[in-house]
DNA sequence: GAATTCTCCGGCCAGGTGTCAAGTTTTCTG
DNA sequence: CAGAAAACTTGACACCTGGCCGGAGAATTC
């Protein structure tokens, strides 16, 4: 046993190696990431990335546990500065762009990954589990919204994130492939579609 | 040259040769079909799909191509067959959960192509092509539930297309992870949306 | 200061990859 | 039927893959 923790240290080259890793990945993708690679696009030798990882589903799972982490607060900031519907829609819409804009590697990725869980069972939980935390980030906004609205959600969670999913998909496909006016479509949608997750509230 | 149409019969073997990949390329996705798996898994010799194919990616593309041509007229029959707005619905959902149970292979297929796509600009092309056929499709199915319901769509037919795309993605992923629910719920999800992609038509 | 543990390197392996050139069989033509 | 052309097979190539291991060096402990 080393001298103050050991396993922090431990675990902060395991996170750095993932960082590492994870630039790589959001640049070639899932299937075209050999360890090799990994390591060549790293301070790091091929043979730690062995020592720190079991193998490299080992490695890949940590990288998108790790992916998760920085997701999970992403548009927190847009629903608690938000005092009206529209401006919430507004910042949504905005985040929705700055992060398609600034992190286009990572968000491939995401998805490349949740297509391979279609093929390797040993993903889907991972997967289902950030798909989960997506899900509940969205379904946030969606009940801000509502309540600045003065509505309430008319959707479940689940079909919320599919429909904003879908179209976050698009644009950055869109955005990925050169088309100049994906990011401005994907706002307009945004704008198009919040309302429709949501009618009108009850009456008490 | 040869007999009847030699060209013809080099088309009937490039086909047939395809249908073959497809097999395996829905079982194994993208990555992991090698194309001595896939000469393999049929009754050709892995020398003789490079002499029909140049190179992986041409076999694949095509592949693509080819399996656009399935899904071209999936909902038409449901369209043309619908009297009512509810019947449509009810129609298109239940064409939808078929597709999921009877080719969940291609659709996972599909799904991993288009997120490779974002990696591999040659897939760009074709990719974007069927993406646009999908999204024709989807929207006659729309406008047909307009007519019937009196209504007109209310979404441009790429937002349509992207939000039911995700749902649907979101069941297939599902169910192949083996949650028993999730056919179920895409037909309570398709119900649930369509309605909204519509809106009382304005008066003449 | 010696011993032990941890960290890390880099080469090795068996196996799989796409590709292709050289043959072999089949098919058709003159 | 001979011969040419097309269709196909086979085996080999150079390369890369993930995983493994022996041992060097540093750190830590006794």
């Amino acid at each position: 046993m080393a001298r103050a923790n050991p396993v922090d240290k431990h675990d902060a080259r395991r996170r750095a190696l993932a960082d590492s890793a994870l630039r790589t990945l959001g640049e070639l993708g899932y299937a075209r990431s050999s360890l090799r690679e990994i390591a060549n696009n790293s301070p790091f030798s091929h043979g730690v990335v062995h020592y720190y990882f079991a193998d490299k589903l080992d490695l890949i799972v940590y990288c998108v546990r790790r992916y998760k982490a920085v997701c999970v607060t992403r548009y927190d900031g847009a629903v608690a500065g938000a005092t009206t519907a529209d401006g919430l829609v507004a910042a949504f819409a905005g985040k929705l762009r700055e992060t398609i804009v600034e992190e286009a590697p990572m968000h491939r990725l995401w998805y490349d990954l949740r297509a391979q869980s279609m093929f390797e069972e040993s993903l889907r939980e991972p997967v289902e589990q950030i798909d989960r935390t997506l899900e509940e980030m969205v379904w946030r906004v969606v009940v801000r919204y509502a309540e600045l609205a003065g509505a309430e959600p008319a959707l479940p969670p689940h079909t919320a994130y599919g429909m904003l999913d879908g179209i976050f998909q698009q644009a950055l496909l869109g955005h990925l492939s050169g088309d100049g006016a994906a990011l401005d479509t994907l706002r307009d949608e945004v704008h198009d579609v919040m309302p429709l997750l949501v009618r009108a509230a009850a009456r008490i």
